[in-house]
Parts: structure tokens; sequence; C-alpha cells
DNA sequence: ATCCTTAAGGCGAACGTTCGCTTAGAGAGG
DNA sequence: CCTCTCTAAGCGAACGTTCGCCTTAAGGAT
């Protein structure tokens, strides 16, 4: 491909021992300032370039970090990726650090098969670790084998065994629960998942926070479940709506953005206009919301904040050995308040 | 970190030289059957893993690719990023590549000293680049220091310096203005992007092949250029909507689903309804366009294909010197229809 | 004069592979 | 019985670093 040029090419040209020419430029030297300039001056004459294998070969470490995914539906663009990708490798970037990514494998003991071979071939030195749910594999995994990881997410709510930052989902759904009480709403229904997802439990809690907080009380009928999709939220909306009168909610908090989309599309198909007769918000802040008639009340993450901060504490464990305090985060989301709750007039 | 065990380990078990247990992993031995199992039995009981930097300093390549993109605004999600990635890394995987992502600089000379310093540390066999633009630096700094490299989109309409797969965006354009015509329309107008974009003007040079093919006349009237975003395309529906009854479009063709999305909007603020009073169709297919109201007609990218099919080139080059034929391929997108231009009846 | 310290830089070794040449031994052919 | 060929495996070297110890010379203190 290219002639690489070495450290004993530098050395010839500089008059001194390649050795010399490493130690001065990995800034452990002694040598003569004049030295010094010589060896800088053949480095930039020659443009030599350290050769990667070459070091992590003698330092036993690849300044690489891997990270993996689970793919997005087609109808369902994952809203963080870019941000959160684009978070970690700028903060890997100032510490030499780069991110592999490779394929992700719904056959676990596959997905777990690549964890190893990734790590102990060398080619990374840690992983990070995103959208866990109860029984990740992945976790006790790499646990086990001492294998460095952070998590983007959690795995139960006070398990501290690993490192991770988290969303406090429940207290972005508890804020959400609050504006629509503020509004005036007073029956206040939830479009849950199913639950085996933890993050959905996490984001429920947080609806029966609110409305607890609040004095309201809290119906399980206006608790509906099923996948986050929305066709799922326009039928649940549908249910909700048809119930009688004394308990039929006026205000519907989603889970995520899609059973919201699905939500209101149910509510302009009953004849009602989502804001004004029924409050609607979502999850996410998905670019769709902002785009929707009307556009959507969300909750937005500081992906890029927790990307950042993963990465440079992961940075901070592989090379001091041990990971910051705290070792687990919950940081807030923030509620963006859109049409879609606004202008709520009560019919009583 | 961890304790690797190294080919001489496996060796000694076996009662070899650990060159033939390199051999033998290879693929490379003239061994005895026995002998050979003899290997593979002490490989694994110690859970042998090569070592990569080993591997790489010995072999002079790293088997990782490298890639880069714009990130995108909050408010506008990359709809083929996650599909993209997926399919390169899924299609490098089999071979024993991985993919290394990193900053994308706006500054081009720090870019530019990415590639450089990837390269030539040799940390990367090579790079994917996406979402060229008239003038793209990095495409000559590459080509000229002979870096390999593929590239998802082209510079110029008949350059075939760098292999390359692009969408036929102009083909993509027609077949909307070819279905709008179908439905009955004559007038159509076309939201366009500024002429400095090379996707852009692409994509407008089907809008007048469609309707000159269909024998209409195009009107520069029925033009308007701005950039890609919403609001942009809602002021200059407004401005379209405005026109004298005789010129007025009952269809507007928009180079993006964003720009769609305003129109849509402003064609509802003028009291009409997209798709049975104007029709209109967007580009990219974003996961968004079936939630609007009304679901957008948009065409869609095949990103999987071109991803595997990028990455698959780019691997054999690497291995056997020479790029496959066709160097510079055009694949087609298709047209998905949906509400958006369904239900047109022409006023007259 | 002798000893000790310090600055400046040399040097051998090792990290884990793969490559290509060499060699030992067995069997075949004359 | 000698030579040739072939197979199975060994062996030295090299890829480009970094690490830690060693050497040398100069200078100062005693």
């Amino acid at each position: 491909m290219f002639k690489p040029v070495t450290l004993k090419e530098v050395a010839a040209k500089a008059g001194v021992s390649y050795q010399t020419v490493s130690k001065v430029i990995n800034n452990k030297a002694k040598v003569s300032p004049e030295t010094e300039q010589r060896i800088w001056d053949a480095v930039a004459e020659l443009n030599y370039t350290p050769n990667y294998s070459g070091r992590s070969l003698r330092q036993q470490r690849s300044k690489t970090i891997g990270y993996t995914w689970e793919p997005s539906p087609q109808d369902q663009a994952n809203p963080i990726l870019d941000e959160f990708l684009q978070s970690m490798f700028h903060a890997a970037e100032g510490k030499g650090y780069y991110l592999l990514s490779f394929p992700f494998h719904t056959e676990e003991k596959k997905l777990l098969d690549t964890y190893r071979e990734l790590y102990y071939t060398g080619r990374v030195d840690g992983f990070v670790l995103s959208r866990l749910n109860y029984g990740e594999a992945s976790v006790p995994y790499l646990l086990q084998r001492n294998i460095p990881f952070v998590a983007f997410g959690r795995l139960e709510e006070d398990d501290h065994s690993f490192p991770y930052m988290d969303v406090d989902g429940a207290r972005g759904i508890a804020q959400a629960v609050e504006h629509l009480i503020e509004l005036g709403h007073r029956k206040i229904a939830a479009l849950a998942w199913p639950d085996d997802s933890r993050v959905g439990n996490n984001r429920l809690e947080g609806y029966f926070s609110g409305l607890t907080k609040a004095g309201l009380a809290t119906d399980p009928r206006l608790v509906v479940r099923g996948e986050g999709t929305a066709e799922v939220g326009s039928e649940a909306t549908g249910h909700l709506l048809s119930l009688p009168e004394e308990i039929r909610p006026t205000a519907i908090v989603s889970m995520n953005d899609l059973m919201a989309i699905g939500a209101m599309q149910a509510v302009r198909n009953a004849g009602l206009q989502p804001g004004r007769d029924i409050g609607v918000t979502g999850f996410d802040d998905t670019p769709t919301a902002r785009y929707l008639t009307p556009p959507l009340t969300s909750i937005n993450q500081p992906v890029s904040a927790i990307g950042k901060n993963l990465m440079k504490r992961l940075i901070e464990l592989l090379e001091t050995g041990s990971y910051p305090e705290p070792k687990c985060e919950l940081v807030a989301p923030s509620l963006v308040v859109r049409e879609s709750t606004a202008g709520y007039r009560p019919a009583s």
C-alpha cells in the first residue's frame, strides 16, 4: 500500500538512536534542546506518523472502544443514534481513542461471541452498551470476565454493580403529568409498554407518582399496555375514548412518541382535536414530533451529555484502572411543550 | 488487563513449534492430520484468540474501514444513518473487517488531517465517504495519496475518477412527476435546493425531464429554490398558491421530505387539502413520512443494498488491489405512494 | 587524585504474529 | 546403494514500537 516511515529512518536523519526518537515523541526524554529540535525537524521533514499496530502491540492496548446497537425498524428511525455516536467519538478523539462499531446479533450467543472476540483479540479495550433490558446477558458476561464497559441505561432500579448513566424516565413522565394537571386535566390516561420492559416500567412509575403527588387517584382502567407502536397507540386511545363519561380521560400520556402519534390520530378520528379537547404527550422528542399536526409535546433526553460523559468515564477507567464517582448517575430529561397540550378547554 | 494466550503456549501444549500453530490456524499448513488435531485441541482448551495487533503489525493491514459523516441538525434525523451503518458492518463482518467511526470536522484541514492520520498510522486500510458535494476536498486528497476509498454519492455527473455508488435522484423525481401526471395533474411545481447542491441539481433535472417526456412545458415561475427546510417549503408553497389561476400548480414536487412537510402545512393553511386539492411528494421516505397527515408520498433509496455493495467492493479493492467493475454505479430509488397524492379531483 | 552525581542518550529485549527458507526423514526410482 | 523427490515441521527474521537498564562523559565536592 504505502511505504511507512519508521522511527529508524527518523533516527538516521537526526543522527540519534531510534529509541531516543521514540522517547522524544512520547515526551519521556532527557535530551538536549538541540537534539530534540533536530529530531522534531526530521519528524516533520519525513512526515513521520507512528505506526498504530506497533504501538498497540507493545503497549497492549488498542485505544479503541466497541459499540453496537439494535437496529431500528424502517418505520421508526433511531432518534438518538446520530447524536449519541457523535458525542461519543468527539469525547474520545481528544484522548486518542476511536469508536469501533460492529454488527448487533439478535442471537445471544453470537452477540456475546462478538464481544469476546473483539476484546480478546485486543481490537478494543472496552465497550459501551445501550438500551439494556431485564435479563440482558451482556452485562453479567462482561462483568464476569472483567471486561471494561459502561452503559447507557440500567438493568434494575437499584443495581450498582456496573457503571452506567441513565435518563430518569419516571421523572420525565411525572413532569408531563404535572404539566397536564396544571392545564386543568384531572383524568389522565397512560399508554404504557408491556411489563417486560424495564424502561417502560420506570416511565410508568412516573405516571403514578405524578398523579399521587398531586393528590389524584390512579385508576387501572386508564392504563393500557402494548407494544410501543402507532397502531397500538391508536387502538388503545380508541378504547379509552369509548369509556363512560365519568372516567373518560381528557389527556393521554404516552411512553414514547410513536404511541402518541397513534393517539393523536385516534383523537382526530373521534372528531376531537388533540390539544384543545384531549391533551397528548410523548417521550423521546423525535425530530418528527415538531412536524406533526399539531406538534407534539414530548420529553427530550440529554443524549449528547450522556454520550460525552460515558466516554470520558470509560476512558478514565481504562487509563487509571478505576471508575470515577459517581459510578451510576441519573440525569433528568426535559419537557418540551408544544401544541398537543395547548389550548385545553375543560368541557364542564 | 487480561492475560493473553499466545501461539507459544498453544504450541507448547501441542508439542510443536509456534510457527506451525500459526500455519494451521491460517490454513497454510502441510501437517499430518494427527498433529493438526492436537493443535486444534490445544487451541480450544486454552481458548486461544489470535492477537490483533501482532497480526496487523506483521501483515501491514488493519482490516478496518474508516467512516465519518456530517451530523444532522436536531430537528432533522439522518434518515439513512442507522440502515447505512448496519448494512456496512454486516457486509464487513464476514471478511473480518470492522468499521471505525470518527468525528466529522467541518473545518476542512482538520478533516483531511484526520483522514491522513488514520491511514498513515495504519489504523484503517481505507474509507467510505458519503454525501459528497461539489468541491469536496476529501476526494482529490485521497486520490492524490492513493488512499483507497469508495463513496456513496458522486461529485460530477460524469466523473469516473473514483469508485462510487449513487442513487439516481433524477430518475426518482421523474417517477414522482410521472405519477402526478398520471393522476391528472398538468401544472406541477418544484421545491428545489440552492444551485450549489449537486444532489439537488441532479434531482431537479428529473423534474424537467419528467415534464418534457410527457410533453408538458416547463415554467421557471414554478421552480422555487431554497434551503431544504420545512420553513422554506412552507413559504415557497404559500407563494406558489398565490400565483394567478392560470399558472397556479396543482401539485408540488419537493427535493426532500422536510420541504414537503412545509408544503403540506402551507396547503392546509390556504384552506386546501393535501392530496385531494394539491398533490405533494417528498424525497427520502423518512420514517416521519408515514405519520404525517396525510401520509406523504415519497421516494425511497435502497440504502442497505448500497451500503452492502460499497463495503464488499472496497474490501475487494483492498484484498485484490483492483476495484471490481462497474467502478461507478447508479441505482434507482422507488416511489412510495401515500395519501398526499391520492384522491386528486381536478377542479375544472 | 578520587568519588559521586547528573545529564544525555545508547542498547537489548519484548510485545505476538506471519513469511519463506531449511531440514530431517521416508519412500521411490534407477 | 545412491540419488531424487516429497512431506511434515522447524527455524530465523521481521513488522514498528516502548520499556528499563546501562554507559559515558562532564562537573563538582572532598
